[in-house]
DNA sequence: CTGAAAGCGCTAACAC
DNA sequence: GTGTTAGCGCTTTCAG
C-alpha cells in the first residue's frame, strides 16, 4: 500500500503537493501537478481515508439506522437516502438494530467513534429518547425519519394520526361498527399515533371500542396471524367485521388467518393495512392500505441531515409532516 | 470530545495505562484501573475509532455488498452476515450497488481506503472480475456469497444448476413439454448456471427449446408482466404451458400477466419461481420455487471471510455449494 | 508558488 | 507495574 510519501518521493515534491492535487485545495504548477497524477497513477495509489478523517473529522459517509431490515419499508426508505446522499458526495451505510431496545446506543457509537458523520435515525423507540437528546447536546447532526418523536429534533414523517383516521373512516363508511385495530412494537410513537387516528374515528361515529379490539400483532405476519384468529373466535356479537393492521404485511397474517377460518375477505372481514408496499398491488392481493411516502420521507430527511452538517450552528428543529394516501383496493369491499 | 490524554490527566496515570485498562492488554492494578474507568465515565469518555484504526489498521467492520437493497432475497443473508459477525465482534456494514456496471470499483475503495477490513460481494457480474482479482493479488479478505464466479476465490452459493435443472424437471413430469425460462440481468453467472440446468433438462427430455422461451424479465415485476404478455401473445403451437422465473418477484409479474390475459394458473399456464421469499407462502400466491438456503449463504460467507481476516496467510480458495430445495405449491398445478 | 513540519488520537515497543 | 514516546497517513499552517 503506498502512501502520500511514496507518492512524493516519486514525483520529487513534497507530500504537501500531493496532497493539494488531490484535494485539488490550492494552486499547483501545471508540471508538478502532472508528475504527481502519474505517481499516482503507477503506483495505484488510494488515500487513505482514516488517516484523512483523522485530521479532517470527516468521513462523508452517513449512516441509516434500521429497524429491521427484513421490513420492506426500509428499502425504498434507504435508496432514496442513498440518491440523495451520493449527490452531496456521501455515502450511506445502514446498520440493522432489530428494534432491540439497547441496540440504539451501539448503533450511535459510530459517531462518537467517528467513522460516521451524521445518522438517519428510523428507530426510536421512546426508551431511546435519553440516547438521542445526550448525543443532540453534544453536537452531532441527527434527524430521524419515519418517527414521530416525544422530543425536540429534526424529523421527517408522515401524518401517521391522519393514517389511522382515514382508515378507520373508510371503514365506517363502509358501514362497520365493529373495527379492530392491531397494534405495532410497544413504545412506537408511531403505533401510538395511528391508534390515536383511529380512536378519533370511533369516536365521532359513537362507536364503542372492545378492549378485545386492540391486540398486538407487531405487524408482522406470524404474530398478525394468531391474534386474527383469535379475534375471529369472539362470539358473534364482539366479532369485529373488519381490521386495521399497522402494517401491509400483518394485514396479509390477518388476511391468512381469515381464509382458514373458511371466512371471506372483504365480505366477512374487511382488511386495511399500512404502507401500501410492492405486494399490496398483486392481482391476487390487492390489499387496501394507507400508503406511507417512504421515497420522500428518505429524501427529506438526507436533504436536512446533509444541510446540518455543512452548517453545525444550525439549531433549528425542523419537524416535517408528509400525508398520506388511503389506497383503496379490495380487501375492504371497497367498489368504484 | 475528551480524548485519552484527558482521561489520562484526570485518573493521574499516562496515557498507556488509560489504553492498556480500556483494551484489557496488559496488568494494571486495581487502584489505577479504578480511577481511569471512573474518569472514563465521568467524562463520558468514547475512544476515537478513526485514530485507533489508523494505528492499528483494522476497523472491525466488514462490509456486505448488495445489488439491489430492494430484492427481498438480501435481508435474510444481510441478518445471518449480522448475526455470525456480532459474535465475533464485527460490525456489518451494508453497502447497495443496484447491479449498475462500475458501481463495484466504488464499494471496493472501502477496502483500500480502510475503512473496512473485509468484503463479502454478493454482486460480481462478469464484468466485475478483473477489480476483484486485483484486489485479491493485494491481499484483501473477499469473499463471494451466492454468486458463482469464473475466478478463483471463495465462494459460498447454491446449486444453481441443480435448481433450474429440478424446476424444469418438475414441469416436465406434469406433462409440460412448451416450458419457457425467464432470464435474470446479463453477464451474470447465476443465471447462466441456472439457465444451464433448464436446458439440460429439456435435453435430456428431449424437447426442443424455442428462441422465443428464453426472453429477459430480469426477475423484476414490471419486465416479467410485460415479457410473459409477449408469451401469452405467441401462436397457440408456440405458446409455453409452463414457465419459470429466475426470481419469485418474476414470477409474481408473470402470474399476474397471465390473470390479465383471463389465463388460469396453473391450469392455462404453470409458474415456478427461485427463491421462496416470504411472499410466495402467502395463501393467495402459493408459488413453487427453488427455495435458496438465503441464511446459511449469508452464515459460512461471513464465517469464510472472519476465518480469513484472521490468518491473513491462509490463501487457500473455499467454494461451498449448498443445496437447494424445489417447494412445491400450487402455480405449478402439482397435487399430493 | 512550494515545502517543512506539527499534530489529529491512539497503540505498543522500549525503557525504567 | 507503569510511563515515555515514536509514529500510523494525512492536511494545513507558517515560513520562505
Amino acid at each position: 500500500m503506498p502512501t502520500i510519501k511514496d507518492i512524493a518521493k516519486r514525483a520529487n515534491v513534497s507530500t504537501a503537493t500531493v496532497s493539494y492535487v488531490i484535494n485539488n485545495t490550492r494552486y499547483v504548477s501545471p508540471e508538478k501537478r502532472e508528475r504527481v497524477e502519474r505517481a499516482i497513477k503507477e503506483l495505484n495509489y488510494v488515500p487513505n481515508a482514516v488517516a484523512r478523517g483523522l485530521r479532517v473529522r470527516r468521513s462523508k459517509v452517513i449512516s441509516l439506522i434500521i429497524a429491521d431490515i427484513a421490513n420492506p419499508f426500509y428499502p425504498d426508505l434507504a435508496k432514496a437516502c442513498e440518491e440523495t446522499a451520493k449527490k452531496e458526495g456521501y455515502t450511506v451505510t445502514i446498520m440493522n438494530t432489530n428494534d432491540e431496545q439497547g441496540s440504539l446506543p451501539k448503533a450511535i457509537s459510530q459517531l462518537r467513534e467517528g467513522t460516521v458523520e451524521g445518522l438517519i435515525v428510523t428507530t426510536a423507540l421512546n426508551t431511546d429518547v435519553p440516547f438521542l437528546e445526550q448525543l443532540l447536546q453534544e453536537g452531532y447532526p441527527i434527524v430521524l425519519a419515519h418517527r414521530c418523536p416525544e422530543m425536540d429534533i429534526d424529523t421527517v414523517m408522515a401524518d401517521n394520526f391522519q393514517g389511522g383516521f382515514e382508515a378507520a373512516n373508510h371503514l365506517i363508511e363502509l358501514g362497520h361498527a365493529k373495527i379492530a385495530f392491531m397494534r405495532g412494537v410497544q413504545h412506537s410513537p408511531i403505533d401510538a399515533t395511528r391508534t390515536l387516528g383511529y380512536k378519533k374515528a370511533m369516536e365521532l361515529a359513537g362507536f364503542h371500542i372492545l378492549e378485545e379490539w386492540l391486540p398486538t400483532g407487531l405487524a408482522n405476519y406470524e404474530k398478525s396471524y394468531q391474534e386474527c384468529m383469535r379475534l375471529l373466535e369472539l362470539p358473534k356479537d364482539k366479532r369485529p367485521t373488519a381490521l386495521i393492521n399497522i402494517g401491509d404485511i400483518g394485514a396479509l397474517g390477518a388476511i391468512d388467518a381469515a381464509s382458514d377460518k373458511g371466512l371471506s375477505v372483504p365480505d366477512d372481514l374487511a382488511v386495511i393495512g399500512f404502507d401500501d408496499l410492492f405486494l399490496a398491488n398483486l392481482r391476487s392481493v390487492q390489499l387496501t392500505t394507507v400508503r406511507m411516502p417512504r421515497f420522500e420521507i428518505g429524501q427529506r430527511a438526507t436533504e436536512r441531515l446533509i444541510e446540518k452538517m455543512k452548517n453545525r450552528t444550525d439549531s433549528r428543529k425542523l419537524q416535517v409532516t408528509l400525508p398520506v394516501e388511503l389506497i383503496k383496493r379490495k380487501t375492504c369491499g371497497w367498489k368504484k
